[in-house]
DNA sequence: CTCTTGATCTTCT
DNA sequence: GAAGATCAAGAGC
């Protein structure tokens, strides 16, 4: 440790008010934008969502689309409550059920501005640059902690808090990344110009 | 900078 | 047996 004395934490940006459960209860394409600018902690850490991805059973791209099994059950269930899932087998990935029971429609969040805790994301992380603490699906699961434990866990609730954004942001759209069917849907949305995206816009 | 590959769990064919 | 809502490391330019 070089650090010699102590420095004043940096300030974290203020937070909006805690998103109600509610939030989720509409079109995944209204909660999909709606959430960039927002902040997700879980025990107190994480940071701005800066992108994310719209699923829905309709669309071939979807886990739901065939229907439900062991792994997606969630996403059939009620809106406001978190869907993880195993990536390739190594990753997990976190999304926020939206719309209403049985319609198996989420939010897939792909990667967040680091704001709170970032010694505890390096730490989980390894020592790297804090542009690459939670710029993926895969990373920011790693960075915060979520794994399978939090599959189905309330979204309003402890251990993970949502705060709404005090500004409306500039918001990006594009196609989604790293599938292969319903690729011309352009249902990735990100905050322009952020410097924390899985990749740029 | 881009391209390739290995890691290895769940679902589907 | 193969593919997949991924990531990191290594080779090559």
């Amino acid at each position: 440790m070089a650090q010699s004395r102590t420095f004043p934490t940096p300030a974290a940006p203020k937070l909006g008010k805690p998103l109600k459960r509610a939030f989720f209860a509409r079109s995944v394409h209204e909660v999909a934008p709606d959430l960039i600018g927002a902040t997700l902690l879980v025990n107190g850490v994480g940071g701005l969502i800066v992108e994310v991805e719209a699923y829905h059973h309709t669309e071939p791209a979807a886990h739901s689309y065939r229907g439900p099994t062991p792994r997606n059950q969630i996403m059939f269930g009620p809106p406001g409550f978190a869907y993880v899932y195993r990536s390739y087998g190594i990753h997990w990935c976190v999304n926020f059920v939206c719309e209403k029971a049985g319609s198996a429609s989420a939010v897939l969040i792909r990667a967040l501005e680091p704001t709170h805790g970032i010694p505890a994301m390096r730490s989980r992380r390894g020592l790297r640059d804090e542009r690459a603490l939670c710029s993926g699906p895969g990373k920011l699961t790693e960075a915060l902690g979520i794994t399978i434990a939090h599959n189905g866990l309330a979204l309003d609730a402890p251990p993970i808090a949502l705060y709404a954004r005090r500004e409306k942001p500039e918001i990006a759209a594009g196609v989604r990344i790293g599938i292969t069917k319903a690729v011309e849907l352009p249902w990735r949305y990100g905050l322009k110009g952020s410097k924390f995206l899985s990749k740029p816009f």
